[in-house]
DNA sequence: GGAGAGTATGACAACGTTGTCTTGTCGCTC
DNA sequence: GAGCGACAAGACAACGTTGTCATACTCTCC
């Protein structure tokens, strides 16, 4: 491995000239920045990150801090984290991390210690955890997070997750829905929460009444959709349609209606949220919302790295496909 | 942060001492242990893993090389390897590669160039590129890889496929099934196409005849599954199950019986591969085999870090769901 | 009781960068 | 043409560890 010394030599420079080269400082002549630029694509040299680490105070590392269950969200903003670190010249720690419990502080300390990371990126639903916000702020770490509601001194990118939950309103509307059925998050999600008041947004546009008995609390996974889905359609006057805030609820919401004979759309249609490939391979395929995953992964990058202050804007797509339809004629 | 002086001033010794402390060196007396101990719990003392690396020579960083498309199954083998490396004091780097072209090389001399990696961890599909694993051996990184079968000098964990495969031919063939529908992995993922020799091995043993024309190859993706089940499926004479050598094409044919109103199990058994929570969700419940995933990524670390050269044997297991079940009568 | 073989400890120089400071060398102004 | 400011380039000391070597002390054995 050719090292800065290496390059030097062969330039017939400094070293600190060519440092300065590599970190594009001004203050250097055409000549000499040329004869550099040659000889370090002559030796194939790359700068050693700890020996700039060490030396400068950013470790160009980037700390990906998540929480496991829904792996195709994770997996989407990762890659879209990953592939513009690499574009910057950083490079991105993954750490998974428990939602509660002391060990939390004790991951993050370490990590800390040992990386230095330049910056912390938080994806929901950890980008809600107060306190684990104030132990970033605390080692006064830039910290970068995605659909965080929580008041927090750290950089958070926004998602139109409200403009989201009206987009579904509208859809089902729309298609003649009167009395529709709503599974929300957990009440410590904020984020998704907002999909729900977007929900309620559309339904008072159109001067609907809402059922509060229609609104059941889930718990963000299968079972507890199979759980909330069964609870609203053994009613007696059952909704036309239900609007799952995540598409695991959604699917387990698909899963009693098959249980139960009904047909979707034709008796019943059911809209998720997020866009997993499961919804996609369901049957039948499952109507969401689907979110620029990488995109927003590359923005808090960017964020982090690059440090454009000012928030990007993201649009959410409603992806209509066959779990949704026309509301039965006699409802 | 507290730095190496500062605990061996605490604990009146030399540096020297304190990062034998901390690195278990041998030749420390019990007495110096427990007062370099006692400083570094007090200050919170961890060690610097730039300085670490740019004076040892370990990086305590490994490089998780993977390729988007499966993201349960590389979120599963990557928090297990995410959680082993927090054990060992390692910190995994991720790094999403293409499966093909120049640039996966220049992304790989980065990545090393820059971070040195003590290990680099490959995940099928890239555990079968010759030419990365060619320049990796160049590079003289240790390199471990999951279920890789091109002859390569790295340290390769093997899994079950093979006997997994036979798994699923002794399932069908004990639910009554004789006429059974393959659709095998793309030829260049070889690790899955041990699936299929398992299943031949199977069939062979309870002296069933092979039909060629019931293997149809598929590419590992959904549409793959649609394609390859409904040629399965508008045979003349058509199989009375069918194993997708993974989920996401279980879950095409799964797709196809819906719309051809075949009904699942009853007219048609399906049977899947990984375990994917797609498989879990779907209508009906997928059967299939479940991996270890965060064994394996965990022990491909140890192997990497810790230096354990004996193979780990891992089990793979089927999960009969409700997408299988006995044969119909009259075929 | 003196040689030889451990064991415990520390001094000091790496490791490969970047930050700070110094030294030149222009070109401009009055 | 003296004085000043801007720019170009380099010398040198960090940064926080680990490796190597030197030193001092403690056994053991004949």
């Amino acid at each position: 491995m050719p090292s800065i010394h290496d390059v030097a030599a062969l330039a017939r420079v400094s070293i600190k000239t060519v440092s300065r080269v590599v970190n594009q400082a001004p203050n250097v002549s055409e000549e000499l920045r040329e004869r550099v630029t040659a000889a370090i694509r002559q030796l194939g040299y790359r700068p050693n990150q700890s020996a700039r680490r060490l030396a400068g105070g950013r470790s160009f590392m980037i700390a990906f801090l998540y929480n496991n269950p829904a792996p195709s969200y994770n997996g989407g903003i990762q890659s879209g984290a990953a592939n513009r670190c690499r574009d910057l010249g950083y490079h991105l720690v993954v750490e998974p991390m428990p939602l509660t419990g002391e060990e939390r502080f004790a991951i993050l300390d370490r990590l800390v210690a040992a990386l230095r990371p330049d910056g912390v990126f938080l994806v929901p639903p950890l980008s809600d955890d107060a306190q684990l916000l104030q132990r970033l702020s605390e080692l006064k770490l830039p910290c970068a997070r995605i659909a965080g509601s929580v008041m927090a001194e750290s950089f958070n990118i926004p998602t139109p997750e409200r403009a989201a939950g009206r987009m579904i309103a509208d859809h089902l509307i729309g298609l003649g829905h009167r009395r529709i059925g709503v599974i929300t998050p957990p009440a410590s999600h904020k984020a998704a929460m907002q999909r729900v008041e977007g929900f309620r947004d559309g339904m008072a546009a159109a001067n609907l009444p809402l059922e509060e008995s229609l609104f059941v609390e889930g718990a963000f996974d299968f079972e507890s959709g199979i759980k909330a889905g069964g609870h609203l359609l053994s009613r007696g006057k059952r909704p036309t349609a239900i609007f799952a805030t995540n598409d695991d609820m959604a699917l387990g919401t698909l899963t009693v209606a098959h249980r139960l004979k009904l047909r979707v759309p034709e008796d019943l249609s059911v809209v998720g949220f997020d866009d997993t490939p499961a919804g996609l391979t369901a049957w039948p395929p499952l109507t969401t919302v689907s979110q620029p995953l990488e995109a927003m992964g590359s923005a808090v990058i960017d964020a982090l790295a690059g440090g454009s202050a000012d928030a990007p804007h993201f649009t959410f797509r409603l992806v209509q496909r066959d779990s949704s339809g026309p509301a039965p004629a006699g409802a």
